[in-house]
DNA sequence: ACCTGAACACCGTTCAAGT
DNA sequence: ACCTGAACACCGTTCAAGT
């Protein structure tokens, strides 16, 4: 029998972190708000609350996907030093590392979407490009990125590495080809 | 009253056709096999003696998608004539063209799945993936494509140019983004 | 404020039966 | 061979009602 007064303020977290174990090991499609409530332990109603439809609770699902990318991505370049060139290729593999063992969180990130994202989806995502965008600059500056728009190369980089996700998680890629396939990529940015 | 006759032996082409529709029109959520019969005029199990289950629609409509998208490159490059920097471009383009026009279709194509895809998909992939490779193989002999291994150097572009239609589709680049996008991006290759 | 229980209109899937 | 109709176990969503 459930603790009902454990979820004051606490619902939706968990209801976060139920949805988060359910996409990693069921995938996108086995995601139901009905399944959710029942493992959290309250009526099927009762989630409403806090997502009001599925499409609430994918987006709180993109939203939390982008945080923790951006804060993989910080941690990666924290003990990648002062070497540029070793920084981006810290970050695209970090990148990918992380798109490919979140592969549905990723799918949900970058979903097609007919309004596009919402709010706090878009927000979380111009964080972490923004990081991505310092990058860059620090690139540009130092010589060792090509010259030009910096937005343009940010999302090129970005497009890139979701590109080479893509390509290994729907198995057009090997996983060994994984580590080839960034390098090649970081070797036409830093003109190698 | 629809004529059931006119179903014998074209069941399977007319669901594919509505589900083509349905995709662009409502997206892969949208799709329903009891939705796609009625709109055919069949029971909803008919479509079962074509389709088992809703998965081997979905893996037929990707087969269909790189099938066209297949066929869509070949006509473009046949438009493109000799020089080989507009061959690049004008796939390149026709490449993203296709897939923002095409965007369910692309989710689809590209979706992630335990399994990996279909052996039909996986073929009509290859197929695609191997006239994308004669490409880059034409660009490295002509000297215009930095040399190395082709598979890695082909994986590299479609991972570009899938990832530039994503940002776009999934909103994160705006649509006049595109073209630069694609430039950048040949220049890149090209090593402009 | 937060949650419940019943209800409605959908699904995918299965299967015996019809032609 | 190809299709139908009924049945089962699920969904998402809504809403009046409880505490």
């Amino acid at each position: 029998m459930p603790d009902r007064s454990y979820h004051h303020g606490h619902l939706r977290a968990a209801l976060l972190d139920q949805a988060e174990r359910t996409l990693r090991e069921q995938g996108i499609e086995g995601l139901s708000l009905r399944d959710l409530a029942r493992q959290t332990g309250v009526s099927h109603a009762a989630p409403r609350r806090h997502f009001p439809d599925r499409q609430a609770l994918l987006d709180a699902l993109a939203e939390v996907g982008f945080l923790r990318l951006g804060d993989a991505l910080a941690a990666v370049l924290d003990e990648a030093g002062e070497d540029y060139e070793k920084r981006l290729r810290a970050v695209a593999t970090g990148y990918v590392r992380f798109a490919t063992e979140n592969a549905a969180l990723l799918d949900l990130m970058f979903a097609t979407k007919n309004t596009g994202p919402s709010d706090a989806v878009r927000a979380a995502s111009a964080r972490l490009f923004t990081s991505v965008g310092e990058l860059i600059a620090e690139g540009q500056q130092a010589g060792v990125l090509p010259p030009g728009d910096l937005e343009r190369l940010r999302l090129l980089l970005v497009a890139t590495l979701q590109g080479i996700a893509a390509l290994v998680t729907s198995g057009r890629a090997r996983p060994e080809q994984t580590g080839p396939l960034i390098a090649d990529a970081a070797g036409l940015f830093l003109r190698r």
